[in-house]
DNA sequence: ATTTGTGCAAACCGTTTGCATGAGA
DNA sequence: TCTCATGCAAACGGTTTGCACAAAT
């Protein structure tokens, strides 16, 4: 598997990144930074990284598939803010064990779960959320 | 909110619907019975009762919505089987409780929250996953 | 006659794919 | 030279929207 350029730029952009970005959000970021990357690569790289292991696909639900560094440690959930979408995350054993539980009373042969719990964050609390527009917007 | 022939017949295929279907699979339902109505109209039509509190939406991750009648108990989450698209519900108060407890823990405003496993259903465990098709395709 | 809903087709948005070009061994 | 990655642009699938037409008060 050749190191190109611009599979150094994408895989160097996602491990860096703090905040599950999307494809999208990668390619302008390298773009912002002077480094041009047709999609289809950023696409076919990231899809690269995901089959490999490294990386970790997610789908909260906005219609994009966002991207993390594969964690080394256990399994980890997401909450989400939705007013700045910021994204924190946190982990529970004790879910993990509850879904198989679930799953085998249902019959059902675990194999993952997903769990996310969508609100507001510490930051944008108490704000009027009404009248003011989102600080990272979708 | 006028109650037009196509507005009932969306209406009457969610509320009657047992498998959580997407907007087209309602379109198609309808049209399979000889009801023809414009995907544009089920799709408006959808979005009222879920606006209404009438139909619940869902995001399984597998790039469509999905519909159900609302559901006057509880919360329930999903089990959603990998081979046959069966959908499963079930209801953990236990969940909650744990979700809304994390929201605090990292100074968060619990607002919603989403959880799903996913696996193999009774009927599909055991089966040759590799060479069979999927008794109903995504 | 005025309002409002409908349906078609085009637009959209994130993603994928076909294909000609280009870089690397 | 041979291989394979790239990038553009077109295709795609689910959903939304613009607009002319139809329906109902």
């Amino acid at each position: 598997m050749p190191m190109t350029r611009q599979r150094a730029l994408v895989a160097r952009a996602v491990f860096a990144a703090e905040d599950h970005p999307s494809a999208e959000a990668i390619r302008r970021e390298l773009e912002r930074r002077g480094e041009r990357v047709g999609a289809a690569t950023v696409y076919r790289t990231l899809d690269m990284l995901v089959e490999g292991g490294f990386v970790a696909a997610h789908d909260f639900g906005d219609g994009r598939r966002r991207f993390e560094p594969m964690p080394a440690q256990s399994r980890h959930e997401h909450l989400i803010c939705r007013r700045c979408g910021r994204v924190v995350e946190f982990v529970t054993e004790r879910l993990e064990r509850m879904m198989r539980l679930v799953a085998d009373e249902h019959g059902f042969v675990y194999e993952r779960h997903r769990a996310e719990i969508h609100g507001l964050c510490a930051d944008c609390r108490g704000r009027d959320l009404g009248a003011l527009a989102p600080r990272r917007p979708r």
